[in-house]
DNA sequence: CAAACGTGGCG
DNA sequence: TCGCCAAGTTT
């Protein structure tokens, strides 16, 4: 039998004075928040910085102030607004498990049954169960884990650590308050127990912390080199007539599934032609990091002649760049100058 | 179960 | 400049 380390009075004393104050939390110690608030903010959050999400969350959260609104949303505002947020599977869940809360009449309150729903997994329907319904679920994310593997100086690298992790975490999480217990191990990872010179002189779990007493904190927890990105190329295709500009849907599936774009080759060597012929010009080169691969994309420019063979022809007057995702946008940034002013003189000579 | 899946900030 | 990292999920 484990010797159970107590620290969740302690670590609430100390969120109960410190606990940032972020739009879609309620403040220590006020019960449950609203479980849409809850869950929204929880996807976004996940793999994404809090200060990426607080303009996002406002933004839906007026556009969308309860689940049934979000789930009336059309496909293409949704993505629109999740447009350089990034991981757009979640935008595309998002719909679909709003789209079935709605239908059933509100979130599940269990772990269990929020589980089931697109986009939420492990940590997702733990933390929604913990904060939104004060289950007293244990919930593990890339915070807690650095957090309990400094607590119990866990020396196995990850992610082979996360089954351990998940245990230790389980012995810590408490019957009463486990929403602001989640809540406080999360801003204890964030502000102080932090990947690199964590604060141990101001923690307030100093003494419990096995790898502070070690001298290893800052080390843990331990990890498996990465593997390089390999760079890719392709091109995209950024063609223009007088008033529109030739766009492209993704497929629903595989990398920016579902948003915006230019026609573009494949981005793995498959050789896609140029979605119309056209007196394309090279513009230049962007170079985006992807998770797993850099890509650098040449970018060509033209004016629109006939029908194109691909794409959709969008009027400038309803085009937002800022509904493109971030490697388009910086297409878009790099093409738009020379492009606009080539239609521009093509539709002149034209005349 | 390893790999796919975005993006921006920081040291 | 560049690698690391952020409230993970899906296949």
């Amino acid at each position: 039998m484990r010797e159970k380390t107590v620290i969740a009075p302690h670590l609430l004393e100390w969120y109960d004075r410190h606990a940032r104050v972020l739009p879609w939390r309620m403040p220590p110690g006020t019960g449950t928040g609203d479980p849409y608030r809850v869950w929204l903010s929880e996807v976004m959050l996940q793999q994404t910085t809090v200060a990426a999400v607080k303009a996002y969350f406002t933004r839906f959260t007026t556009l969308w102030p309860r689940v049934e609104d979000l789930a009336a949303a059309e496909d293409a505002a949704v993505m629109a607004e999740w447009a350089g947020l990034g991981y757009y599977a979640r935008a595309r869940n998002l719909l679909a498990c709003a789209r079935k809360v709605s239908e059933s009449g509100g979130f599940p309150d269990t772990r269990e049954g929020l589980g089931v729903l697109p986009g939420i997994g492990p940590y997702t329907s733990a933390a929604i169960a913990a904060i939104a319904f004060d289950r007293p679920e244990t919930v593990v994310d890339g915070n807690v884990e650095r957090v309990v593997s400094r607590l119990f100086a866990v020396e196995t690298p990850m992610p082979g650590a996360k089954p351990i992790l998940r245990d230790l975490a389980d012995t810590l999480t408490p019957d009463t308050r486990p929403g602001d217990f989640a809540q406080a191990m999360m801003d204890l990872g964030a502000t102080i127990c932090t990947p690199r010179n964590p604060a141990c002189g101001i923690c307030p779990l100093v003494h419990d912390c096995k790898a502070r007493a070690l001298g290893i904190a800052a080390d843990l927890p331990r990890k498996a080199p990465k593997k390089a990105k390999p760079l890719r190329q392709g091109v995209a295709w950024v063609g223009f007539t007088n008033g529109a500009v030739l766009t492209e849907r993704r497929a629903e599936k595989g990398l920016l599934g579902g948003t915006l774009a230019f026609p573009s080759t494949g981005w793995d060597g498959s050789a896609l032609p140029a979605p119309a012929d056209a007196d394309w010009r090279e513009i230049g080169t962007v170079r985006h990091i992807f998770t797993h691969f850099a890509l650098d994309l040449t970018v060509m420019t033209a004016p629109l002649r006939g029908a194109p063979r691909r794409g959709d022809l969008l009027a400038l007057d309803h085009f937002n760049p800022k509904a493109l995702p971030g490697l388009m946008r910086k297409v878009w940034d790099l093409a738009a100058p020379d492009g606009l002013a080539r239609a521009g003189a093509s539709a002149r000579n034209r005349r």
